[in-house]
RNA sequence: GGGCGAAUAACUCAGCUGGCUAGAGUGCCUGCCUUACAAGCAGGAUGUCGGGGGUUCAAGUCCCUCUUCGCCCA
């Protein structure tokens, strides 16, 4: 068997890439009788681009999954699309340059559809040619009819459940989207700002105050004002009531703890609402509620002469009256943070819309409870999902007023106002075609209003373990829940992970996976995080896969250890390169040497390759525990440096002699027989990253005597030989090699130039170890002989060739 | 402001539960066309392990504190 000069990525990795495919190395067999690795991997959103940040964390996961298949269990590892939702919404009419608002949403759902599933299609080329190794025949979309169904019946179920609720009630709302949103889609945000002292006359006629307020066109909103009780400046205050410049109504004054007296003059106005604190106390307080604000943005009656207006020409056209009518007494520049929409920075806005919500808040401890029983990988983001949960603010609104999502399965009835539910066997529906056909259950009419609202994304996004199994289906498959394995990134911990782990927790008080793991992103060459939306993007997986293969891509994907993040740059790039030459030219050597040979038997062994098998045992448990350990960096480093320091420079150096040469077939059976181990193991070690290469060399070497279909299919190396003393005495000859190799360097001569004698000393009890090797040693070193003396430790000294 | 992580050779990083003169790859210097590989091989130089305290026979490794950077959250 010989192999090509050099390896060519370009021509190998498709034909392996159709090879798996046609034969369904990947496909998930429920009837193996295996043990099942069920991976929930989470499926993106297909809106923009991909970048190689994706490729970066999808290619850890894979490599785990690769793991676990060669240990002998069924691999469950699907590959979907999260393609509903706002992300698909605002995609599609930028690729269709439509707005939503302009057309009927069934026709705007058809668009959205066409757009996600074309893009859909690029993606699934994309991973393939990366290696993927999922199985494609259980893809789903978020969007799919059945998958509807499965949300739609979590929104029946945590009903039932007494989890839901409907309400008027302060909801975070996008007036850029015209939506509702969730905590965890927002972010902070800095922005400049202007703090204007605004001065309030005390109602009783004893005097003024000063607020310092950065929104003044909430004025009209203001429903309280609030001191610090154990400030002394105003402690005097509570209890009187204060009169709003220009609006003229009547505010009572309350003392709270939640004033900071640090900041301004220590006295605030209580708006509806302006912020979260605005909230708490409207709650806390009963205070009354004037809502100045429409869902676009726009100021409404209540706000008087500032009706119509967008709130930032409110703002100004309020600060020139405050200041022409002599109310506002200073101002200062400052930068605050504003909570804005993630998808759009949008400055959010706190609103009063029904809604619909999952309580949350009053789970915390049992959610907190549900991540300690997940096995976190690396251990230290648990935190991160603690806080998170900790510092929850608001129940979980689900409802959003958008267009292509999962309808509510819900009516009102028009006579009394009562929710109507869908029956289970009618999931899914859309309430905008489907009727109820039942009368209210409550009154007995049969007019019904539909909810026009859909589920927030995540709704639907928090059930993909329950998908994969395929919840309250026909065909639905219990084993697989709680899956394996969930692998993401740490960016949506608080929301793909805390959500699916709450859906978990509320429909079956049980924990959606067992193992989280949890990987870093892919950095610019400048060490700024790659990011569609913000920044430029370096790495683009389609032009990456032009100037390297999908393996060398790979190996960078695992270059880092598990959770930290990693520069995607030309010089770690070429790292894998190197490793992937090496293995093919070392393999290429191998195969020559082994034409003859019968892997069917085990010939006597010689010393050094007693240490070579002993070499690789250690490097595969290492290995090993690498990978138990969701640490295939660490895996790919001891399989690297057991492949290039040990076998390559050390070991194949030694017994190249034995191998050219038939004059010592026993020799050379014996280093035959360890190497057939030894490549074999090896390609085994690196097959869950470097993955088409190893499957190249497997299917030209192994795959006759060894009979697996493909190298991926074949058991992760679990050596057990081990000879202590071979080990020792392996080791410890290094030392004379590389004191020939210093010589030979020093005196500028060839590795392959003769020298006359070593003479090494050694301790007594060693002497015999060390002269077993001898015969190899002096074909390494090219000594013509080794004079061996005793003495109290190693020693060794060359002497050069005759002439 | 709170949390988490990082700071080790010119660059990118590894150093687990503390233990022999601190490692790898790249880059640099010197050689070598060695019957797998010059995209290679052999040899070499390079480090106050961010600063300061402390615990210990012993600290890059544990504790405290400070500084800088990144991320998450307020």
């Amino acid at each position: 068997m010989t192999l090509a000069k050099r390896y060519n990525p370009k021509e190998s990795e498709p034909r392996w890439q159709k090879f798996w495919d046609e034969r369904g190395i990947f496909k998930y067999r429920s009837d193996s009788g295996k043990p099942v690795y069920s991976i929930d991997t989470p499926p993106p959103t297909v809106s923009g681009k991909i970048h190689m940040g994706h490729v970066f964390s999808y290619v850890q996961a894979e490599v785990i999954a690769r793991y676990h298949r060669m240990k002998g269990m069924e691999v469950f590892y699907p590959f979907c699309f999260d393609d509903n939702g706002l992300p698909s919404e605002r995609f599609t009419e930028q690729e269709k340059n439509v707005k939503a608002q302009d057309m009927p949403r069934s026709q705007f759902v058809e668009l959205c559809l066409e757009v996600t599933k074309g893009t859909e299609k690029m993606f699934r080329n994309l991973w393939t040619r990366f290696g993927f190794s999922c199985d494609w025949d259980l893809l789903y979309t978020t969007i799919d009819p059945w998958v509807q169904r499965i949300s739609q019946r979590s929104f029946l179920d945590l009903n039932d459940k007494g989890f839901v609720y409907r309400k008027k009630s302060p909801t975070l709302w996008c007036p850029e989207c015209g939506t509702a949103v969730a905590q965890a889609e927002t972010e902070d945000k800095d922005f400049p700002a202007v703090f204007h002292d605004i001065e309030f006359s005390l109602a009783d006629g004893s005097g003024t105050i000063t607020v310092a307020t950065t929104r003044p066109e909430l004025l009209p909103a203001c429903v309280a004002v609030f001191v610090n009780p154990s400030d002394e400046r105003c402690r005097s205050l509570i209890g009187k009531k204060a009169t709003i410049p220009i609006f003229d109504h009547e505010v009572e004054i309350f003392g709270d703890s939640k004033v900071d007296m640090e900041k301004g003059s220590g006295i605030v106005m209580c708006c509806t609402f302006g912020d979260t604190t605005d909230i708490e106390w409207w709650k806390e307080y009963g205070l009354d509620l004037r809502i100045v604000l429409d869902n676009k943005g726009h100021m409404n009656e209540l706000a008087g002469f500032l009706k119509g207006m967008y709130w930032k020409k409110a703002r100004k056209v309020m600060v020139e009256k405050l200041i022409d009518e002599g109310f506002r007494k200073d101002s200062r520049d400052i930068v605050h943070a504003v909570n804005v929409h993630e998808r759009c920075g949008t400055p959010l806005e706190y609103l009063i819309n029904m809604q619909w919500f999952i309580s949350i808040l009053d789970k915390k401890n049992q959610l907190i409870e549900c991540g300690n029983q997940i096995n976190w990988h690396p251990p230290y983001f648990k935190v991160r999902f603690d806080h998170w949960v900790e510092n929850l603010k608001w129940d979980w609104c689900i409802s959003r007023q958008l267009y292509y999502g999962v309808p509510f399965p819900v009516w009102y009835c028009e006579q009394c106002g009562e929710p109507f539910f869908a029956k289970e066997k009618d999931l899914p529906v859309d309430p905008l075609e489907d009727n109820p056909g039942q009368p209210c259950g409550t009154c007995g009419s049969t007019s019904f209003r539909p909810e026009s609202d859909v589920m927030d994304t995540w709704a639907t996004s928090s059930l993909t373990p329950r998908i994969n199994a395929r919840w309250g289906e026909k065909d639905e498959r219990e084993d697989l829940v709680p899956m394996s394995l969930r692998p993401q990134a740490h960016d949506i911990i608080r929301t793909w992970a805390f959500y699916t782990i709450t859906k978990a927790h509320l429909h079956f008080g049980d924990i959606p996976w067992r193992n989280v793991m949890i990987s870093g992103h892919a950095l610019n060459p400048d060490g700024k995080k790659m990011s569609k939306s913000k920044g430029k993007v370096a790495g683009d997986p389609l032009i990456a896969l032009e100037q390297y293969s999908a393996d060398e891509l790979r190996y960078w994907s695992c270059s880092s250890k598990l959770g930290s993040d990693v520069l995607f740059s030309e010089e770690v790039l070429g790292d894998g390169r190197r490793l992937v030459t090496k293995l093919w030219n070392a393999v290429k050597f191998t195969a020559g040497r082994l034409e003859d040979f019968n892997p069917k038997l085990e010939p006597e062994l010689k010393p050094y390759d007693r240490w070579i098998l002993s070499r690789f045992t250690i490097a595969a448990e290492r290995a090993t525990n690498g990978m138990e350990e969701y640490e295939y960096s660490v895996a790919m480093k001891k399989a690297e440096y057991f492949f290039w320091k040990v076998l390559c420079d050390n070991y194949l150096e030694i017994v190249k002699k034995r191998l050219y040469s038939d004059d010592d077939p026993v020799g050379k059976q014996s280093a035959q027989y360890a190497l057939y181990r030894i490549i074999y193991g090896s390609l085994r070690l690196f097959a869950p990253v470097l993955v088409h290469v190893t499957e190249e060399l497997y299917q030209a070497l192994f795959r006759e005597s060894e009979g697996h279909e493909s190298l991926h299919l074949a058991p992760w190396p679990n050596p057990d030989f081990m000879d202590e003393e071979a080990l020792k005495y392996g080791d410890m000859s290094l030392q004379i090699i590389e004191k020939t190799r210093k010589f030979k360097s020093e005196q500028n001569l060839s590795m392959a130039a003769p020298l006359k004698t070593i003479e090494v000393t050694a301790p007594t009890e060693d002497l015999e170890g060390l002269g077993s090797l001898s015969d190899d040693l002096m074909n390494v070193t090219r000594a013509e002989n080794i004079l061996w003396t005793e003495g109290p430790r190693l020693a060794i000294s060359v002497s050069p060739a005759d002439g």
